[in-house]
DNA sequence: ATAGTAAATGCGAATTGTTTGCATTTACTA
DNA sequence: TAGTAAATGCAAACAATTCGCATTTACTAT
């Protein structure tokens, strides 16, 4: 699904840099922090400065290209590209691991939300905590 | 509601300092940062030090006694009391006041993400950024 | 009451994650 | 192909948080 994201980043009024495109590619399908993307740039042989990593997440973000979650616990935000779907994270308390799932609560929930609390709900930020099936089949083993 | 604290804290395991006390009374019905609890007790002519401020931070979060929260955009964790009922937060983008809601529409979101992903929500995390009622009524005067 | 002990604190320095200033380079426009 | 604004690299600055260590305090068992 390689597309050519020239158009898309000039779409946004962002130029088309080689580091652009290839933190783009490597938040399409995975949560980062930016020393991970940072570190899994340069171990590719790709050159590129810390600050850049940081400048291009914060513009990714100003442009609703890339959201950042924070993980109860862990120290630094993670990215992830925002995807044509909304979505959320099951973080698994055991393994660590993380699942991104389509399904959400909270479309219904604004209503009540609204009624109540007279509060419009523009977006929101819901990570689940929890055990993971493959966790839990190795506890029972 | 000044309930002695002496045993809560001795409970968790916990000496009853004065500072404990203080923070904890600080955190029973408000969201704030590290640096705010330890601004509002100096303010008071209570005497601690910024640090004593995050360990005891610190070890409420570690006895589930205070929850950690991040906010979108903010630099800093803010901290509140977990009180016996379950809780979240609405956020005004607008003026950016935080008011605190019972509703969830989780608990019944939990058996949708058992069948589909196989995986048992321990806890959650969720906050709801939107307009309040406040902000609504002054942007259409 | 009191001495003993582990826990809590104060202070400052260290760390971590992130941001910024400024000179240089690059991508796009005309 | 030159001109311009945007993007980058580098190092230094920053802010939030943590840590080391000496001192003090709260609790325990005498």
């Amino acid at each position: 699904m390689k597309t050519c994201h020239k158009d898309f980043f000039q779409y946004h009024g962002l130029k088309n840099t080689p580091s652009r495109d290839a933190i783009f590619h490597l938040l399409e399908d995975q949560l980062l922090t930016a020393d991970q993307v940072f570190q899994r740039l340069i171990t590719k042989g790709f050159t590129l400065s810390f600050s850049t990593v940081y400048r291009i997440l914060e513009k990714f973000i100003e442009k609703g290209i890339v959201e950042a979650v924070k993980l109860q616990g862990e120290t630094s935000v993670l990215y992830q590209v925002v995807s044509t779907h909304h979505h959320h994270q099951l973080v698994c308390t055991r393994c660590h691991g993380i699942e991104t799932i389509e399904e959400c609560p909270i479309d219904a929930f604004e209503q009540t939300i609204a009624k109540n609390h007279q509060f419009t709900i523009e977006s929101h930020q819901m990570i689940l905590y929890g055990i993971c099936g493959h966790c839990k089949e190795k506890s029972t083993l």
